[in-house]
DNA sequence: TGCGATAGTAAACAGCGTTCACTCATTTGA
DNA sequence: TCAAATGAGTGAACGCTGTTTACTATCGCA
C-alpha cells in the first residue's frame, strides 16, 4: 500500500466533508432533512457534484448509517477496554456506554437501529465476516460473556429447558462460538434484548407513561441481568470509569459518567442500584 | 348526538379513503412513499383537495399512525378477550398477538414505534387520559398482571431490592395502579421491554446474526418471563385460540395461529416450549 | 330563491433527486 | 514535452414533491 496520491487525498476529504454535512443535517433536522442540495450548498458546490462520490442519496445515507454504527462500536470497545480484566465489569461498562451513546445521539440511533423496512436491509448483516457491523456490535457483549463462562462456568439458569427448536435456531450464533452452551447463548440474547428494548424506548420517549427516570430503570434491569450470571467469585462490578470520551460531533461531557458515585454494587449484596446522583432528566440532549 | 348529515357522511368517507390510500402507499413503498399527490391521484382528485381534510402531510401521517396503534390495541384486546378468565392466559395471548400483528405489518410497526425523533413527539403520550394510545397499549398487559397479583400475590422476585430512586421514577405507573407493589410494576416493565425489544429486532431483521427462527426465541423468552410470576396455583397457560382475525388490509390467514399444536405449556413442567409446527421462516410477509 | 359554507380545481412557487452535455484542471504515458 | 485520458465540477433540464392562492361549482339550509 503506497502513499495516497494528491487526488486520492482530495477525494477522501471531499467524501468525509459530504458525510459531515449529511450528519449535521441529520442531527438538526432528522433523516428527512438530509438532502444532496443542502449538503452541496453548505460545501459551496452544486448537487450533481456529489454524484462523483455517491451513486445516490440513499447510498450516502446507508454509508452514513454504517459509519455511525462503527462509531458506536468503537466507543463501546473503548469503554470496555477501560474496564479492566473482569468480564463482568466489561459487560456493565459496555452496556452503560451503549445507553449513553444512544441517549446522547437519539437521531443517529434512529438511523442505525430504527425503521427502514420497505423491503430492504440496510445492513445485509451476514455473520460471515467478523468485521461485519452487526456481528461487531454483538461481539462487544458476547466476548465478555464467553470469557466469563470460560473462567467460571456458573450455574446456568434455564438449564435443560431449552428445546430443540430454539437450539437449532441459535445456529448462527453458535457457529461463531461452538464452546458456548445453549443456555449461555440464550442468556446473552435475553440481555441484549433487554438492553436494546430499554434504550430504544428511552430514546423514542416511549417510557414516559410509566417512568420519569429511565436511567434508574436501566440500572435496575442491568443489575437484575447480572444477577443471573452470578459467579461463585464474589466480584462486585460497576466500578468502571466514564464510558469513553466523545470523539464525534456534539460533545456534552455532563451525562456520560457512571450513575453511581463510585463503588456501588449491582449484584448481590447492596440493595441500592444507582447512587443518587445527577438525575439527567431523560430529556433530549440539545 | 343526532344522526350525521349527508355532508358529514361524505366527509368521513373522504377522510377514511385518504387514510386508506396513505396506508396502501405506506405498505407498498414505506413511509417515504406516502405523498399527497399520489393519494389524490388514486382518488381521482388533485392534491390541494386533501388540505380540506388534513392541514399537512405530516398531520395525516401522525393521524394514520394513531389509527394503526388503535388497530393494534383492538387486536390485542380482542385476542386477550378470547383467552378466558385466567390472567396468565390473557397475558400470553396478548403477547403473541402483539408479535403476530407486528410481524405481519412490519412497515406499520415501524411507523408506530420506529424512529421519528427530530425533536418531536408523535404521541404526546401523557398518561392523563386513559384512552391515550400509549396507556391503552400498556393497559392490555398491565391489567392481567394486576389481576393476577390481586388474585394471588405470588412471591415477588427482587423483593426489597428496588431502591428509592426507581420507586420514585415509577410514579406515573403507580398513580394509575396504587395497589400495585413496586416489584410487580418492575416485573411488568421488564416484560414489556423484553416483548418490545424482541419484536422490534425481529421486525427490523436485526436478529439474523444470532438466530434463524425468532419465534422460537420469542416463545422461550415468554416462558421465562412467565416463570417469574409463578403462582402457587398450577395453571398452565398457552391454550389460547388464534389471536383474533384480521380486520384491516392484507389479511393472510396463515401465520397467526398459536405456535404450538394445542395444549403446550410454557411454564414449569413441560420443557419444550413451542410445538414443532409451521416454521414460518421470519421472512417479511409479502 | 338565495345565501353561506364546503369541496374541488388550476396555476404557481420553491424545493427535491437525478440525468445529461459540457468545461476545465490534473494526471498519465509516449 | 506534449497530447491524450481521467476526474471534478457546472448549468440546464425533467419530473416529482408539499404548499399556497385565487377561483369556481355545488350542496344544504333558511
Amino acid at each position: 500500500m503506497t502513499a495516497p496520491t494528491r487526488r486520492e487525498r482530495l477525494r477522501t476529504a471531499a467524501v468525509s466533508e459530504i458525510k459531515d454535512g449529511a450528519r449535521r443535517l441529520l442531527v438538526t433536522g432528522g433523516p428527512q432533512a438530509i438532502s444532496l442540495r443542502a449538503i452541496a450548498r453548505d460545501m459551496g458546490m452544486t448537487a450533481p457534484a456529489i454524484y462523483r462520490y455517491f451513486p445516490s442519496l440513499e447510498a450516502l445515507i446507508v454509508e452514513l448509517a454504517g459509519d455511525l454504527l462503527d462509531e458506536l462500536c468503537e466507543q463501546l470497545e473503548a469503554a470496555r477496554d477501560t474496564a479492566g480484566d473482569e468480564p463482568l465489569d466489561q459487560l456493565v461498562t459496555a452496556a452503560r456506554a451503549f445507553r449513553c451513546w444512544s441517549v446522547r445521539h437519539p437521531v443517529e440511533f434512529g438511523l442505525v437501529f430504527g425503521s427502514v423496512v420497505p423491503g430492504i436491509d440496510a445492513f445485509p448483516d451476514n455473520c460471515a465476516n467478523d468485521e461485519d457491523p452487526g456481528a461487531r456490535l454483538g461481539h462487544v457483549f458476547l466476548a465478555p460473556l464467553v470469557e466469563l463462562w470460560r473462567r467460571n462456568p456458573y450455574p446456568v439458569p434455564l438449564a435443560g429447558q431449552v428445546d430443540s427448536r430454539l437450539t437449532d435456531s441459535l445456529a448462527p450464533l453458535r457457529e461463531k462460538h461452538p464452546e458456548l452452551p445453549v443456555e449461555v447463548a440464550c442468556l446473552m440474547l435475553s440481555g441484549w434484548t433487554m438492553l436494546y428494548g430499554l434504550v430504544s424506548m428511552e430514546v423514542y420517549a416511549q417510557l414516559r407513561w410509566a417512568v420519569t427516570d429511565p436511567e434508574a430503570l436501566f440500572e435496575a434491569e442491568l443489575a437484575a441481568f447480572l444477577q443471573q450470571l452470578h459467579t461463585s467469585t464474589g466480584t462486585t462490578p460497576g466500578t468502571a470509569a466514564t464510558p469513553g470520551t466523545e470523539s464525534g460531533i456534539g460533545t456534552e461531557p455532563g451525562i456520560g459518567s457512571t450513575p453511581a458515585t463510585g463503588t456501588e454494587a449491582g449484584i448481590g449484596s447492596t440493595p441500592g442500584v444507582g447512587g443518587g446522583q445527577a438525575r439527567t432528566a431523560s430529556g433530549q440532549p440539545n
